[in-house]
DNA sequence: GTATACTTTCAGTAATCTCTGAAAGATCGG
DNA sequence: CCGATCTTTCAGAGATTACTGAAAGTATAC
């Protein structure tokens, strides 16, 4: 009679449930991943981590995402290289452990600040240089005044303002993530 | 001597120099647009539509960027959908010229709106779900109570506030592009 | 030193994503 | 209706990216 209220509970059933919730968040995340330019392992890999909450080993990475001992040696390092995993080594143990951050807003901190590095930066930069070919001193003053160029040079220019203004926004993210990120997100929220 | 001060200045110089500059920015555009899981011709084609900022048709951008009529069809269609390029007739003309939006906040707006909705609700449907999953009433109270449980049950409240934080962000970020999106950004940028 | 336990690397393979080109499908003027 | 012009589709080819598994490398205990 109780158990018409209380589903059955035992430790083995409720780790099974366990598991499959985890896999599908594991799952659904990698997936996100991959549309965002990182490979579905890689995203799947930080996802078990973060969603466990405890370390694991590389063979418990393998044999949890069914890959390789290669690609999880990879993809662990390739996380740690980011730094939004750490490795960890239990005393009296040989092997290394994998940790994930816990705090969201940091990891993601860390991605924003390591993207805007790579990616907006050179960006930046190859905008600039591109304006400058086309500028002036460049072209000489009658060139310069073509209607075709002056066109693309004020293209330029909004994108080059648009790639700023996000820039500064990623860095505000960045220097604000482990001081207590909810600060710019309550300005933000509260001021629109 | 006059020449000495002011480069040589022949349209077709400085038309060269323009396609020179041109190019070097929509190549730098596709590099971006892979790593963030656009594909390369696609974010060239959008590349090459902003930054000439004039009409083109199929076979201009065929020519320019070295592609075929298929390949140029496919990705201009998929353009149109993401609705950052539109389809343009010119009068007397039986062919279809394609023009970019010239707002650059708008274009990333729309991408972001879309982005949201293909791939952060997504996101928040499946951790709902998977906190669904562990709650007490699928578990029952005790198995609800284990330690290993708890701490992904914790995880998944993290990620949620996260994304439905971001979310919001995003949501501003869309309904604020028209109608000058500056506030936003003066907003942020102030009050950090 | 050797044996053991574990990690990393990387050449080859597999999977995935992208592109081409030709054929089929539109659309329009006459 | 036809012929001309332009667009779309998609099967197959090509290019890129990711994965495996075995061999080489590293670290520790003894």
């Amino acid at each position: 009679m109780t158990q018409t209220l209380e589903p059955a509970a035992s430790p083995v059933d409720a780790r099974q449930k366990l598991f499959n919730a985890q896999d599908t968040f594991i799952r659904r995340w990698g997936e996100m991943g991959q549309t965002w330019g990182i490979n579905r392992t890689m995203a799947e890999i930080h996802a078990l981590l973060y969603i466990t909450a405890q370390p694991l080993c590389t063979d418990d990475v393998m044999e949890r995402l069914h890959i390789s001992r290669g690609n999880a040696s990879m993809n662990l390092r390739a996380l740690c290289d980011w730094g939004i995993i750490r490795r960890l080594h239990k005393r009296g143990e040989r092997r290394e452990y994998f940790e994930s951050l816990s705090d969201v807003w940091e990891i993601f901190s860390i991605i924003a600040a390591e993207r805007k590095r790579r990616e907006m930066d050179p960006v930046l930069e190859t905008i600039k240089q591109c304006r400058s070919m086309l500028d002036e001193s460049h072209l000489g003053k009658t060139a310069a005044r073509l209607p075709e160029i002056q066109a693309t040079r004020q293209r330029l220019e909004g994108m080059q303002e648009f790639v700023e203004v996000t820039n500064k926004i990623f860095q505000q993210f960045v220097s604000n993530a482990r001081s207590g990120l909810n600060r710019i997100v309550r300005v933000l929220l509260k001021a629109l």
